[in-house]
DNA sequence: CAGCGCTGGTTGCGCGAACAATCACTCTTG
DNA sequence: CAAGAGTGATTGTTCGCGCAACCAGCGCTG
């Protein structure tokens, strides 16, 4: 089965397994190590992680609720649970929207920005470590590629046709 | 490391972001919607497929419940409890183990077959139409040598030093 | 400006998973 | 062969998440 073309048969070729249970392998390993390490050396999670990252990028340091459950991945209410979580350790507060008052913004708060500049470090250090260091320059340009046919296939629906 | 070097700084370059911020977009949006496919196609999740994959492929059709574990990356009591669940279905079944009173086999059953028969159609279409028909051979065999190099690295311990 | 659909956000609920403790059994060792 | 260390699997508990239901406020329409 040289060539992948007559193979759209009952099973993935080696190369079509290494390619795919590789990312969900390497997926799973990445994230609960980097887990792992902001939980040791932070005490936070990695989604927490990321919305202190967010916040910290954004505008005046806040973001509605909305777009910050976006671009976290998370469902509306997982990350109301999350700011909730996260307003009670003082990380972020939340402030209401006067434009529109069914709106409220997570801002992050200095004891925030202090935590993520620390975590930050490590986070990115573990990055590059377990993931980016082992990805060339050009294969990273690659990866991105993919990702990006992938991601805009798969944002429209689902597998349709055929 | 040519172009990127100077950069081991706070952040990332938009190439690294771009290979590492994909791999977690891509890798939520087709689990996501594979594994909803299996449930709205044959009423079983991600996980539940991933074990049927593995017993149907095993010799004897059965599994020691910790290689099952490891094989779908899932911890030994989240294991029980998945095995729990499809035993209760009718998809396979445990099995003691001779050799060793403790052990404890998981095997599949004729209906766990006849399922995972039906579901591979299913999920082998999607995982080529999301993501395999978006990456060229030579891709594959390159995201391939990156895993296996993520992957042969995180196996061992944390960040650690050489 | 009253009525009504729509949107942003929060809550009730159930599920799936991990961790720690536990049980059952095996394998040493004296 | 009895005692203790080690291993395979299960159970008790807790936690984070998504879905569905809900409430509040916006904005259109007549």
């Amino acid at each position: 089965m040289a060539t992948t073309s007559a193979s759209k048969s009952s099973s993935l070729s080696a190369r079509e397994l290494r390619a795919w249970r590789g990312m969900l392998r390497a997926h799973a390993a990445l994230t609960k190590a980097l887990d792992a390490d902001l939980e040791a050396q932070h005490g936070i999670p990695l989604t927490s992680y990321e919305v202190l990252l967010l916040l910290a990028d954004a505008p005046d340091h806040r973001m509605r609720m909305s777009d910050l459950a976006d671009a976290v991945l998370l469902s509306r209410s997982g990350l109301t649970r999350l700011v909730d979580r996260m307003a009670r350790d003082g990380l972020l507060e939340r402030e209401t929207c006067d434009s529109d008052a069914r709106g409220a913004y997570a801002r992050i708060t200095p004891a925030g920005l202090t935590l993520l500049a620390a975590a930050r470090r490590t986070h990115l250090a573990g990055v590059r470590a377990r993931f980016l260091d082992h990805v060339a320059a050009d294969e990273q340009d690659l990866l991105g590629s993919c990702w990006e046919r992938v991601l805009g296939d798969s944002a429209e629906d689902g597998v349709a046709c055929g």
